[in-house]
DNA sequence: TCCCAGGGGCATC
DNA sequence: GATGCCCATGGG
């Protein structure tokens, strides 16, 4: 069977690995899956649902639309770049990170790591959502058994691929069918006022991404129930692209700012700042790599 | 038993 | 604006 492949070519500083790495790291994420050296995901772009496959040979990303189809090949080009945000030169943020004695090692033991996205808004905020306060594992588990139980599936070779629940299904599924799955209560609503939202269009990606400003997005999200700063910070970051976002209050920045700066780990919204104050246009890709020293010793 | 997890809302001062 | 409490489950 012949797919559908293209190939584009690795810029610098991007390593494939790092974001294999990242899209598997122990966890059970249902929106994708690793196999060996691929990663899998169902994708919709133009209305259809296409898989797609991303792997590298030497100095290229290869990309193959293993089902759905047929879309323009930019579109899926645009949507792997949103996804794995390879094409970004991020140079100037190694320059600062080199410049920070504390920080410089990073940029050797992760290099080529890039923020992995949620190009999907909805699923962005349904996914923060159910990952308040609780361990990512139970968090992962949650997302399984909401969209196993109301997103779309594409069986291929044994295993299946999801796409994420639309709003328009999420807003009417009831409290006590998400207490089942050991949602609270509170998520619960929180979930279906999002999907409330969404599904009558008064709160989308495109419309958030024509504000411009960072903040003026976090500003808008904020206002909606259950989104508060932390969230809307991520959502910026990992959906619309946000370079400037800091989860203030994060437990896996605290830690690691701990131990990399001995940063308190309570109240330290200054210390954090004066760190993130030196990497203006990068502080998405900080918190990124933040983040990713905490799962492997330095 | 205790504390903590990639939080947020709300009441209170 | 800071602080304390609640939610509600699982892991260490």
């Amino acid at each position: 069977l012949e797919h559908k492949v293209i190939r584009l070519k690795i810029p610098p500083l991007y390593d494939f690995t790092e974001s294999l790495w990242f899209l598997d790291r122990n966890l059970d994420d249902c929106m994708h899956k690793v196999l060996g050296d691929k990663a899998r995901k169902m994708v919709t772009l133009d209305n259809k649902n296409l898989l797609i496959e991303i792997s590298s040979e030497k100095n290229d990303l290869v990309i193959k639309v293993l089902n759905g189809g047929p879309v323009r090949d930019s579109l899926v080009i645009g949507y792997v770049d949103e996804w794995l945000d390879y094409t970004r030169d991020i140079r100037p943020f190694y320059r600062l990170l080199e410049n920070d004695k504390d920080l410089s090692a990073l940029a050797v033991n992760f290099r080529g790591f890039r923020v992995v996205g949620i190009p999907d808004l909805f699923e962005t905020l349904c996914w923060c959502v159910l990952g308040q306060q609780i361990n990512l594992e139970f968090a992962y588990r949650l997302k399984r058994r909401l969209v196993e139980r109301y997103g779309t599936a594409l069986n291929y070779e044994g295993i299946n691929y999801y796409v994420f629940p639309s709003p328009g299904i999420l807003k009417e599924v009831p409290v006590s069918e998400l207490r089942a799955m050991q949602i609270t209560t509170r998520k619960a609503e929180y979930l279906r006022g999002i999907s409330a939202l969404f599904d009558n269009g008064s709160v989308s990606k495109k419309k958030l991404a024509m504000l411009r400003s960072e903040a003026r997005m976090k500003e808008e999200l904020i206002k909606i129930r259950g989104i508060g700063e932390w969230t809307a910070n991520y959502a910026v970051m990992k959906s619309l692209r946000g370079m400037n976002c800091i989860p203030y209050g994060d437990a896996g920045i605290n830690i690691a700012l701990n131990r990399l700066k001995n940063i308190p780990k309570k109240n330290n919204r200054k210390e954090i700042d004066s760190v993130f104050n030196n990497f203006e246009g990068w502080k998405s890709y900080l918190v990124y790599y933040l983040w990713r020293s905490l799962r492997q010793p330095g």
